[in-house]
DNA sequence: ATGAAAGCGCTAACAG
DNA sequence: CTGTTAGCGCTTTCAT
């Protein structure tokens, strides 16, 4: 019994003694079971392998520093598409007391019936399902992707302009592709189905897509690569085809990740504030731990950050 | 009641209707309790923002992947010294069946105490305490930087090489300090303390360590970064005081994480097969986990990797 | 095939 | 201040 009732300095250290003796470790779940209450806050994660959760968890983390709770992480691709329900949570009331929940990683189902049971939580990169309110951070991507087509156009006088559409059903890369459309409208530029093509969001993917489009033969003079990620698989694709960026080819990214500023050219991106997301959702879970209520709904604003891979900053020397 | 027993139609039916009815789950911790076992492995971390992890992660998700266990995750700056015994520990039997233990983020103690319980462990890139044989996954770094350093003496004819060392009490980071001194004894170099830098492992501290030695007017030819992070601080710092890499100044790192070939200069370094390591945790882990028995050491073997930073390559032609 | 009871390791509430 | 008791939600064993 451990500073819940005052002992007797005899018994207490006589305790302690056994302790150290014995090797004797608190059976965490048990006292859970007991007290009904974690201090763990969890987090859910469809993968980790991208660089794109560096900078979120970092947020994440910085968060969670401040407090008294522990991080608990699972990433499981498995989660992604919905699942025996009977199997358990990996992340739930019974080892969390609340959680954060990337994009589709839990679906809507179990969503509502965590929502149903009062079980906290925030919610990354993706909207509530409707019908419950489950606070949200987003990013702006509608008006990020926009300012890049935009810039594209307008300064650099590309209308042939690739769009590399994220995995079928990723709300981020639906509401990027309006505001691409909004680009072209705004400049009364056909929209062309040909250059839309699934591939941002990873190097490999985005490689290909690029790749495929050079064989077809189809005319372009800038890519919207999806994210930063895909913007390393056109940059490279692109060599491979002897195309120079952003001469013959402008491109641009999404995110800003930290090797951005370092590729060759360096790449025109629209800078999200990720950490800050990643803090922002974290502290806006612990709000709602708190006080049991949070703001629904927060944007985030982005802005195009200017380098080589669209033309306006020169090549650089070579060291 | 699931799968263990016999049940009639009505009932399972009846039972079924409740489940939905009442948005039942069953509670793990519970289960857990009762069962004794939780079909989980836990990862210890001293911290996940940075990009080491990436690849560390997916091997470890790729072996995670292939059996029925989940993976859960537990990074906290806070485990790295020693911390209250008392409190709860995050990753033990309570939560999971299995460990991984990054580097220094169990203390001795604990992961005696642990050995003692008979909890299954892997450590990774770190030894073993002495007393105990908990099997270990490392790279080879003494014989890494030896071949680095080798390389920047012989090829390079570099002779006032700077070493970045990493946080005090790093093993990895004495292992490379020790092939760092192979390589100069072997070609009869003088060991000059001045060069030998606190700052490796960190983008940030890698920048006011190079800083540093500069303001200090210290000369040197070439540095060993300590890894590919502290390299993209080298790099920066040098080109902030207006040093050429490769010509004035040789860098090379350690890791080949993914952003070191897209560097420019891109950067010579030691590859470690970080994914590589990350997996054969994860399966001796199983394997413990299955047999009760596995491989107590496994040095994992690094290869250099030449690219411009060293001044072998070219300069790129700005595309 | 079903119901009842005990116990996993802990905390909390209550008497002594 | 200390020892005892009940119960967290589940599985398991044993009767019915």
């Amino acid at each position: 019994m451990n500073d819940t009732a005052p002992v007797s300095d005899e018994v207490g250290v006589r305790v302690r003694n056994a302790i150290d003796l014995l090797g004797y470790t608190p059976h965490v779940a048990a006292r859970n079971l007991a007290v009904r209450r974690t201090t763990t806050i969890g987090l859910l994660l469809p993968e980790l392998s991208s660089s794109f959760f560096t900078p979120l968890l970092r947020g994440i983390e910085a968060a969670v520093r401040q407090t008294d709770y522990d991080l608990l992480i699972y990433a499981n691709p498995r989660t992604a598409v919905g699942y025996d329900l009977r199997r358990r949570q990996p992340i739930g009331d019974h080892n969390a007391d609340g959680m954060i929940v990337f994009t589709t990683t839990l679906d809507d189902r179990e969503l509502v019936r965590n929502y149903d049971h009062g079980f906290p939580m925030v919610l990354l990169h993706r909207l509530s399902p409707r019908g419950i309110e489950v606070p949200t951070v987003l990013f702006d991507n509608r008006a990020g992707v926009r300012l890049a087509v935009n810039h594209l156009i307008e300064a650099h006088n590309r209308r042939r302009i690739v769009f590399l559409h994220g995995p079928l059903g990723n709300q981020e890369s639906d509401e990027r592709e309006a505001g691409y459309r909004d680009a072209l409208q705004q400049h009364g530029i056909a929209y062309d189905p040909l250059l839309i093509r699934r591939g941002g969001f990873h190097e490999r993917t985005a490689y290909a897509a690029l790749t495929e489009l050079v064989r077809m033969n189809v005319a372009f003079d800038a890519v919207f690569a999806g994210d930063d990620e895909a913007a390393v698989g056109v940059l490279t694709a692109l060599r491979d085809v002897d195309k120079r960026v952003p001469d013959d080819v402008a491109v641009v990214g999404f995110d800003d990740l930290p090797f951005a500023q370092h590729l060759n050219p360096s790449l025109t991106t629209v800078r999200a504030p990720i950490e800050q997301a990643g803090y922002l959702a974290a502290t806006e879970l612990f709000t709602i731990l708190a006080t049991g209520e949070a703001d629904v709904t927060t944007v985030l604003p982005v802005e195009l950050v200017i380098r080589q891979s669209c033309g306006c900053l020169p090549p650089s020397r070579s060291t």
